[in-house]
DNA sequence: CTTATTGCAAAAGATTTGCACTCCA
DNA sequence: TGGAGTGCAAATCTTTTGCAATAAG
């Protein structure tokens, strides 16, 4: 299946309008190993010149499909948010790096008990998909600690 | 002790120079039972006219008291930072409810524990003393369900 | 006395919005 | 066809910064 055909199918699974922005920004994310800013994404769209679409309509875009999941949206609290594709058959979450903004892949278990455990002892669901690590990666926190 | 002695005691801890502005900014957070934004800070100092202070003085204060651990920092991801005085007897997490705002209290303990395992596992050191854990409390979450 | 801190006003940066136009369903 | 989606430019909102004046240690 092509890339535009799995952003389109996760387009209409979520009773969205499939249209020609909505499937680049997806396929920006989709094809993004990593995270993309809303500019990144559009700088993206700009270079490759397949189908320019205006800042706007990327913000515009990348929330609705936050609100749909098919995007997951980390805040870093600096600069900006950042955005990354879904994939539903692989779950996982980001930490990054403060110092060299490397990103290590968390598993989802280990969130998980946190989840089971903040809901047993505070009465509260946290929404963990969306949680934000940040820290240090292991050479960046040997290199703190050294000095 | 007084509040104004806690506060300069704190300042004076962490080496840092003090002063009325840094005085009263750091009053107003302990004072607050919850969160407050910078703006919130300094309208609290406006209307008690006790100390006004440039809004510019009162987040370089903040982001220094926040760097020197005396007062924690919450991106909520949408509209202003809130920042929380950090009681060194008392130390403790908070998650906020996305629909009405409330905040749930988080025993540290679970926290240490995925601090534990990301470590281990990932060899990431994660800051967990600034995570923003949203979510929903409990009625929320009964509520949303029940629809 | 020396250097950090402050206030002011202006700048910066990210995201949102009004409005007229276009396109999907 | 009607309402959702888009582009553009301007607006908003939060936070930062340059610089001259002031105050802490």
């Amino acid at each position: 299946m092509s890339c535009t055909a799995v952003v389109e199918r996760r387009l209409r699974a979520a009773g969205l309008r499939v249209t020609v922005q909505r499937l680049a920004v997806g396929e920006a994310l989709l094809h993004a190993a990593d995270h993309r800013t809303a500019e990144e994404v559009q700088a993206r769209l700009q270079a490759e010149s397949a189908q320019p679409v205006s800042l706007a309509t990327v913000y515009r875009t990348l929330h609705t499909l936050v609100e749909h999941r098919v995007v997951g949206h980390l805040d870093r609290g600096r600069g900006s948010a950042v955005y990354e594709w879904l994939d539903e058959q692989h779950p996982h979450h980001h930490a990054l790096c403060v110092d060299c903004g490397a990103e290590v892949e968390i598993a989802p278990r280990l969130l998980e008990r946190l989840e089971r455990a903040v809901k047993a002892e505070s009465r509260f669901t946290p929404f963990l998909d969306h949680l934000a690590i940040i820290g240090r990666c292991a050479a960046c926190e040997a290199a703190a600690r050294s000095q």
